[in-house]
DNA sequence: GGCCAGGACACCA
DNA sequence: TGGTGTCATGGC
C-alpha cells in the first residue's frame, strides 16, 4: 500500500522559511506608535507608498501621538496623499487617534496589558480597522499572539493546498492559531517569512524553483 | 493605459 | 448574509 502523502505542517513550512531567510523579527517600523499608523496606512496599499507618507510625517515630527492628535484633519489629508484613499486613511488615522487616547491615554503600550481577544474586538469597534489591521496592531505594536492574516498569507497558503480561497479570514487564523503555540514571537516571524517569500514569489505562477517551499507546493505534483 | 498593492466600509438585493 | 462599488496613489 502506498503511504499517503500529506500537506505540509505549518511548522515545517515555517522551520523551512527560517532556514532560507533567517529571523525576520519584523515591522519596518522605529515605534509602536508608526507600525500603527503603518498599519492603517498600508490597506490595500504597496509598503514603498506608506513609506513615503510615513517619511512625510516624519520629516515634520508628527510621528507621535501628541502631535497626530493635534493636527487638524485638512492638515493631515495631504501628508498621506502618497499612500492612496488619503481621505479615508485620514479619517481612518483620526479615529484611532481618539480610540488610543479615550481608552489608553494615548500610549500604545498600555494596549499590552490587555487579553489579545479584547484588545481586539475593542480595535475591531474603531471605524476603518478591520481584522487585518487590528491584528496587525496587536500582534507588531503590543506584542500580542494574535496572527495576521494577509493576501501573502492567503496567496502562499493557497498555493501549498491547504486552504481553497473561500475560508474567512478568521478561519484562516485559527488554522495558524490552532496549530501553533500562542507565542507572539513566533507569530509575528511566520507571518515576516510570508510576506518575504510573497514578496519574492512571482504573483500568478504557483512558487517557484528558487522558492524554499518548492518541493512541499501541491500544486507542482510534489507534495511531501 | 491597465493592473495591482500587506483592506475596509457603505450600499443593495 | 453575501456580492459589488468605492476610495486613490504610484510602480511596473
Amino acid at each position: 500500500m502506498r503511504a499517503v502523502r500529506r500537506p505540509p505542517g505549518l511548522l515545517e513550512v515555517y522551520r523551512r522559511l527560517r532556514r532560507r531567510y533567517g529571523h525576520a523579527g519584523w515591522w519596518p517600523g522605529e515605534s509602536s506608535f508608526e507600525v500603527c499608523v503603518g498599519a492603517i496606512l498600508t490597506q490595500n496599499t504597496a509598503w514603498a507608498n506608506v513609506e513615503k507618507a510615513l517619511g512625510a510625517l516624519r520629516r515634520r515630527r508628527l510621528l507621535s501621538f501628541s502631535a497626530l492628535r493635534r493636527l487638524p484633519a485638512s492638515e493631515l489629508r495631504p501628508l498621506l496623499r502618497a499612500a492612496g484613499t488619503f481621505n479615508v486613511k485620514a479619517r481612518r488615522v483620526s479615529a484611532f487617534l481618539k480610540f488610543l487616547d479615550e481608552q489608553y491615554a494615548g500610549r500604545v503600550g498600555a494596549m499590552s496589558r490587555e487579553e489579545p481577544r479584547v484588545l481586539r474586538r475593542k480595535l475591531l469597534s474603531v471605524h476603518g480597522i478591520g481584522p487585518e489591521t487590528a491584528d496587525s496592531i496587536a500582534l507588531y505594536a503590543a506584542g500580542l499572539p494574535l496572527f495576521v492574516v494577509d493576501a501573502y498569507t492567503r496567496r502562499i497558503l493557497g498555493r501549498l493546498g491547504l486552504v481553497s480561497g473561500t475560508e474567512s479570514y478568521e478561519e484562516v487564523q485559527s488554522l495558524f492559531m490552532s496549530r501553533l503555540p500562542a507565542d507572539a514571537a513566533l507569530f509575528n516571524d511566520y507571518h515576516a517569512q510570508l510576506v518575504r517569500l510573497g514578496k519574492e514569489a512571482c504573483r500568478k505562477r504557483p512558487l517557484c524553483d528558487r522558492c524554499p517551499l518548492d518541493r512541499v507546493c501541491a500544486k507542482r505534483g510534489v507534495p511531501v
